[in-house]
DNA sequence: CAGTGGTCTAGACCACTCA
DNA sequence: GAGTGGTCTAGACCACTGC
């Protein structure tokens, strides 16, 4: 069996995580300074801290120079959720993914794109949509503005054979992302294509991706009735 | 002006980084190991771990023991979603918050609770329904069971004065927590809650927490029409 | 079993920010 | 200005795990 080490950052933490949950120090309270905390521990101040290190991380303390550590008075629940390449994502629920590639032009962004991807509406882009399949059924619609300026090589990319996110997550790094969660309604064409009713209540996430400050893609994602997204501390 | 330190860990890491976004390092790849990287870029050894500890956590390499570091072949998108107190959610957003208490009863948990949390369906419960209000409009509406037994306290709070979610934040700290992002259609009762109509496609978060193994509270919250969460690297 | 990352220590200095 | 957290270093030892 594994013997939790006595004095590991994680034992410190843990022990230190232990005395606000039993509200030693309650939401608000200002905790010894380091170097006290690490005397009274029995361990090095940088082990002291590591564990301050994750606990600020975690949403649980506060760190200020000078100010001190204080127990967050409005703790917030922070979770980091994992958004792997589409194939992967289904291969991973055990599922043969499929793919379907619907349209595919070089257009120049309507102005609600351009202005997501904060972006001229002069640029070319490539407005892409397409379908994953899990297991021959519809999973996901993507619908996808590329900017050709930045990611040029795609114009050249057969997509019937690789999807567009494969692609651009495997050619295209980036340096900033944004994302947004929301419900939407399906409209004719997305009920036809996701193999449901019109109005059905459709889970969407869009996605803009910048290398430095040049966009480089923004894309929506509906899922199929009954997908959802999920995350676990 | 700041100037950047030439050999922070930061510094090292956005070198890494650097290396990997313009192919040096490609998917898949090996890094060379600390010691030596910590050599070729002048630092220390524990400076490179730091700088490796951050692109590990953001998911751009891994490492193993032995094993070394890599460039991951297929990267994931990493985000980190921060998840407030509904009154600070919409007090952020410059607005008034207000709330409702719609019901509150003593029941024992459905079975789809009961299986959600993990726990027995004969251990008694406090059902709450209620209603966030942002400028006297619906904001938020929130379907929430608690565990008797591990918040017995929250029996003789007052909840037309304090939100459960606030209580619980504020007086009942978690060790784990799981959540689902869906959407769902309004039923009738949902859509005179929400001031909208029937089968609207709403935005939905279905969290559940613990201490320990004990199951605290699971809460549907769906918000208003437009509701959207956000995230960014 | 040996290579590699993970952690701990002690000490020094730096950088921020509160009073 | 002084207190507190943030970082860097050098060196040691530990703990996985691939070969």
């Amino acid at each position: 069996m594994t013997t939790p080490q006595r004095h590991s950052w994680k034992d410190i933490r843990d022990r230190i995580h232990a005395r606000i949950l039993d509200r030693t120090y309650r939401p608000g309270d200002k905790l010894p300074h380091d170097e006290d905390m690490a005397q009274t521990l029995g361990c090095s101040r940088s082990t002291v801290q590591r564990a301050m290190q994750d606990l600020s991380e975690s949403g649980l303390v506060e760190r200020r120079r000078k100010g001190g550590t204080h127990v967050r008075p409005e703790p917030v629940a922070r979770v980091t959720i994992e958004i792997p390449i589409i194939r992967k994502e289904v291969e991973d629920l055990g599922q043969r993914h499929g793919y379907q590639l619907l349209s595919r032009a070089a257009l120049p962004p309507p102005a609600e794109i351009a202005t997501r991807m904060e972006l001229s509406a002069h640029v070319p882009c490539l407005h892409v949509r397409a379908l994953h399949l899990a297991q021959d059924r519809p999973y996901l619609y993507e619908d996808r503005w590329i900017n050709l300026q930045t990611a040029a090589e795609i114009d050249s990319v057969d997509l019937c054979t690789i999807s567009a996110n494969e692609w651009l997550v495997l050619n295209m790094p980036y340096t900033r992302c944004e994302l947004r969660f929301f419900a939407l309604a399906a409209d004719a064409d997305l009920a036809k294509a996701l193999h449901t009713s019109p109005n059905t209540a459709l889970f969407a996430i869009e996605r803009t991706t910048w290398i430095d400050t040049q966009p480089i893609t923004t894309v929506r994602t509906i899922g199929a009735p009954g997908y959802q997204l999920s995350a676990s501390t």
